[in-house]
DNA sequence: GAACATACGGAACGCTCGCCCCGGTTAGCA
DNA sequence: TGCTAACCGGGGCGAGCGTTCCGTATGTTC
């Protein structure tokens, strides 16, 4: 019961069953079979239950990794002098997580998955920020929020990940970039006169 | 072996099986077990096997109609007079859609589903055809390719039917419709000299 | 180097789900 | 009305996968 430090071969198996599921988790998302991280990482199915005592544990154990850098990145920008910049940088972010990261999406919305819970409210809690930051500067569409955000998100990271060209990826990033941004070209001064405008 | 006409309880039984498979479908998508929809039309699974040699078919058989209908719809679309108001309305025909038909999505990029690929073949084409004359009148950005297009729009349809929220369903439409066109407002005539241009 | 605890591997279990088969039933026709 | 062929229902089989268990191997300690 008490932490006695790992015996050194349990230490270098744990490390390898979370390499594999790292790289297998990306690469397939959740439905690859425990067998095949297990054969990945040179080691029984048994060994991977004494680490960890649930296949959804160690996804979380993986996702939640890679979540927490996603929200230190996204807080660092929460409170940059740009809000335009930052929210740009952390759109550029998710694009480039994107090219092979099909865990990313899964662990945004994954049920029944308690262990995520907090890492996914902290997201949602600095993306919030993040939101209503850019969009004072008019950065952003007044009614979007964190939850359309990051709707927008997966469904983009899912639909890159599934597509067998990765310059898709690069065009659909920016037709959201631009999608985001407020309708009517008000960023300093112009003064445009495009008649049939939609906005007042 | 001849197609003779079938007996009244058959044919009641595979159109009530069509109509189970169609809601069940729309609402959880290709993962519903197929005793589920057996049990939903009142028959048991054998039944279902008898009419649907198996439960891809079953998908194919729901799946295909609907596409086919996108497809009709599209089609007429294409050779619209205003291409901008056909694609526009392209995109609010899917936005419709997506309510709650989650096995769209699915229809879209099912892999291994042959019988699906000429009604996604020909969903294709006439995407193709639609996105070009759209772009050729300055609707939509140049560099967007149906491809493009069909993953965005798969992306919104999962990302609005996996959210509890329904008006998140707007908001996306709304990102993606803004995004998809040209960014600056290049309509007709106008001679702006915008530096730094990407196109020629 | 020996003894002990700890960890390993993989065979085996149970569950889910797609799919098949057989005894009973019902529709269609003379 | 009665016969026959088609059809129905649901129990059952097999595959895939998550999970567990136990005999064996290995690191650690004295």
């Amino acid at each position: 019961m008490a932490d006695r430090p790992l015996r050194a071969d349990a230490r270098r198996n744990r490390e390898r069953v979370l390499e594999a599921a790292r790289e297998l988790f990306a690469a397939s998302g959740i439905a690859v079979p425990l067998d095949e991280i297990a054969a990945r990482a040179g080691v029984g199915p048994g060994t991977v239950y004494r680490h960890f005592p649930t296949k959804e544990a160690l996804f979380e154990a993986v996702t939640t990794a890679r979540l927490h850098d996603l929200v230190e990145f996204a807080r660092a920008r929460a409170a940059a002098d740009d809000p335009a910049a930052a929210f740009d940088e952390f759109l550029d972010r998710l694009t480039e997580e994107a090219a092979a990261k099909r865990d990313l999406p899964e662990a945004f919305t994954a049920v029944g998955m308690d262990g995520l819970a907090p890492a996914r409210e902290e997201l949602f809690a600095v993306l919030t920020v993040l939101v209503r930051r850019a969009q004072e500067v008019g950065a952003v569409r007044a009614e979007i929020r964190a939850s359309d955000l990051l709707a927008l998100l997966k469904g983009m990271l899912q639909a890159a990940g599934e597509s067998p060209d990765p310059t898709v990826l690069d065009r659909i990033a920016v037709v959201l970039r631009d999608g985001l941004r407020p309708p009517a070209p008000q960023r300093i001064n112009l003064s445009t006169d495009t008649p049939g405008g939609r906005a007042p």
